[in-house]
DNA sequence: TTTATTTCTGGTCAATAGACCAAAAAATTA
DNA sequence: TAATTTTTTGGTCTATTGACCAGAAATAAA
């Protein structure tokens, strides 16, 4: 049995399911609430140190109510990261407004990225614990290539406006650059914390990237 | 108290201290035999499911006999981190061959880089997950940073023959942006499973560097 | 060989973990 | 308001965990 609801899950019986029902409003709040504190407790304990005991104090819940809304501790382990990885991506999509031409919208979206990482360290590594996570769940590693996947399409969507007549491919293999080195820097300040040295490797990226869309011919022949 | 021994502990009383010995050959021949199988464990198990019974039963050593040699599983697992750290240094060592100009040396770099990590993804994923443990692990912040300055390093030896006249700022800033965006790669190919993608991506990170190489005037006007 | 030291073993222990259930309470519907 | 359904609560149960210790065994020193 899958840990969350499987992509391929057939969605059918959906109303007459033996299923627990959990519909109501209250519900849905609890529900909220409770991947809220899942996540302040993953900030301070993180995966390995985290239980359902320190879950429910953090979002002030009863422990059987955690059990009630959640088939178990991964549930809602999942829960959270799927939380995580839909906040971050529409973070991105807010902070990318209209850029006049490709270099500048890498810029930008480098510069977003960054910002958004850097605001929000904590669960960085939060969402790295969690990923890394999903991947040893018996059931739940597509949750993790589904991470990538939506983070990918939101940096597409980015460069498709400026790189209109190049082919989808070349601007995915903008995509995954510009995704990586982002990652690789994250993963460097929270190893080794410098906030100057990690900037000043977000402005060598972001040269390093435009370089990359010349060599992949994103840039329109004008 | 430290978790291991910290980078900043006095070493006196190296002699006399009244600490445990563990001192003899089979002693060693334990403690790496201790190692080999919590490293194996954490590739089927993953930090967060690893338990001490389960090391000494890879390891083929008592439950106690783990006791004795470690001070307590953290301790443990630090030792296999820095294990890690080291073997994968010492390999980017070897694998770098002598290359012509810094074009070509980037390029084995990167290349070194990705053959040593898709050769070992499981293992990729432990070393992971151990500096994201050890990032939250009292007294064990110091060695993720230990892992990051030593793998740099070996990145810096690697460039500096081809960029003598550079000031090592700019070399160390090549380093980084070579290991941040492997890392990313790597960090795709985990959540994401495609090696076709990744070598492309490295091959787009290489012509990406030699880029940034010239951005940072490193190559030699010749 | 005898003595001293290092290393290993069997067994134990208190603490904590995730999960669960019957019943109470709250909310919704009739 | 009464009936029904959803949600919460208090309490419990078993399994597992990391750590530890006293003594046995093995190894090295005398």
């Amino acid at each position: 049995m899958t840990t969350s609801d499987a992509p391929e899950a057939d969605d059918a019986g959906q109303e007459a399911a033996p299923a627990r029902r959990r519909a109501g409003r209250k519900a849905r709040e609890t529900r909220e609430r409770l991947i809220e504190g899942t996540l302040l407790a993953l900030c301070d304990e993180g995966v390995t140190g985290i239980t359902t005991r320190k879950i429910a104090e953090k979002a002030d819940v009863h422990l059987g109510t955690l059990h009630y809304h959640f088939e178990s501790k991964d549930a809602l382990l999942m829960a959270v990261l799927d939380t995580l990885g839909a906040r971050l991506a529409q973070q991105l999509r807010l902070g990318v407004a209209g850029s006049r031409d490709l270099d500048e919208c890498i810029e930008r979206v480098l510069e977003t990225d960054w910002i958004i990482a850097e605001r929000n360290l904590a669960i960085q590594i939060v969402q790295y614990e969690l990923t890394l996570y999903a991947l040893r769940t018996e059931g739940a590693a597509w949750m993790a290539r589904r991470q990538y996947d939506d983070y990918i399409k939101a940096h597409d969507d980015a460069f498709a406006g400026h790189a209109s007549g190049a082919p989808a491919e070349a601007i995915r293999r903008l995509s995954q650059a510009v995704m990586a080195g982002i990652d690789g820097i994250i993963l460097q300040e929270l190893a080794a914390p410098d906030l100057a040295r990690s900037r000043g490797a977000v402005r060598d990226l972001i040269a390093a990237m435009q370089a990359l869309a010349r060599t992949l011919g994103l840039h329109r022949p004008r």
